[in-house]
DNA sequence: ACGCCCGCATGACAGATGTCATGCCGCCGT
DNA sequence: ACGGCGGCATGACATCTGTCATGCGGGCGT
């Protein structure tokens, strides 16, 4: 028997991939969250009540804590613990940083509903699970070219934020954050700030 | 028996979600559509096949049709189909939209899983299922303040489009593409088209 | 020690964005 | 007929964004 936990904020969905995993002979969901922040804990609550978790199901965009980060926790907290990485977007930069936090597989919400429960046996089974476009498409895209400062300031323009705006809240000078956007823009081979957010997002960069 | 249809555009929930729905003892999937434009086809095959449906399930956010379009056309070609619109995102605008199209029920994927069979068998019996707090979100937001054109030109903003291109995509004057975001800007009491076009997103008004 | 990279900053300037005033046309309701 | 609204446009101008040059300090690897 498999035991699974299942981090997923959207309730809905969340349970009906519990009833769904469940109805697998082999598989037991015996922990669920609904944050990111709660998947260290009911980790730990699992581990607690006698049913250690094999295999963790993260979703990647959850409040509290992006399921990336919440494997790398979770990872670093219980080696042995197998983590399938669940998304919406199969962004390459997504990729790469969940197989760099420790994933054993990435799937997307587009896949068959077969290929989670599959997922789950194989790396149960120490394989890797990763569509073969995906993982192409990761390596050709080279790595993320912002700067860690770079990607702070690109962030804060989301919403149409203003560089005095951008640069009162991250404590810098409004002629910085312009450098840093003409950076990013250039680094992105993108036009405007505008379209170096969405290219970089798109790309799972940030 | 309640016959349904279920329109989402990622496999894995929509499968997930039909298995849920399917252990229902009185509800019985029927029919599924992975695109907004395959809805209508697949209301017409299962009439065909003798298993009309009476419920039909609608994602709003899928490609070849949005769901909310998707639930007029359904509407108009089947006047007593029930349609229950299910959104990640409770915009108002799309409450609003959704309601104008004929729904019966409007849920959020936030929602416990027990709501969306709740909801099913209440659209059967005529009631409408709206989210108390929503309905009033909806309510006090007003109506959409963009006129048609306006939110044509703030929508093909979206990305960093520039005023050239926007003007070009629109066959509009760059002039004119300043005046109309200049309006939504105003209208929307935000302070530039970036900003305009999160709110408006957000309120579900394009 | 030196070179590179990152973070941060100043200053000058070109171009894009946003505001405002104004005006024409067509449609619709009164 | 008239007024209001939406769509479309021109023109002037203020402000914001983006580019470039330059420079300082600190950390790291060779």
């Amino acid at each position: 028997m498999i035991r699974l936990l299942l981090a997923e904020d959207q309730a809905m969905i969340r349970e009906a991939l519990a009833t769904l995993l469940g109805l697998e002979p082999d598989l037991e969901v015996v922990a669920e969250a609904g944050r990111g922040d709660e998947v260290l804990p009911a980790l730990e609550a699992a581990q607690q009540a006698g049913t250690p978790v094999d295999v963790a199901l993260l979703d990647i965009e959850m409040p509290g804590l992006d399921g990336i980060c919440a494997a790398e926790q979770a990872h670093a907290r219980y080696p042995g613990l197998r983590i399938v990485i669940l998304t919406t977007f199969g962004r390459p930069g997504f990729l790469r940083r969940a197989m760099e936090a420790g994933a054993s597989a990435f799937l997307v919400k587009d896949a068959p509903a077969a290929e989670l429960a599959d997922a789950i046996r194989r790396v149960m089974a120490d394989e890797r699970v990763i569509d073969p476009d995906l993982a192409a498409a990761a390596l050709a895209d080279g790595n993320n070219p912002l700067t860690s400062r770079e990607r702070d300031v690109l962030a804060a323009s989301a919403g149409g934020a203003t560089n005095a705006e951008i640069a009162a809240r991250l404590f810098l000078s409004e002629g910085t954050v312009r450098n840093y956007l003409s950076a990013c823009i250039q680094k992105t081979g993108t036009r405007n700030r505008a379209e170096a957010l969405t290219l970089a997002r798109a790309k799972g960069w940030l």
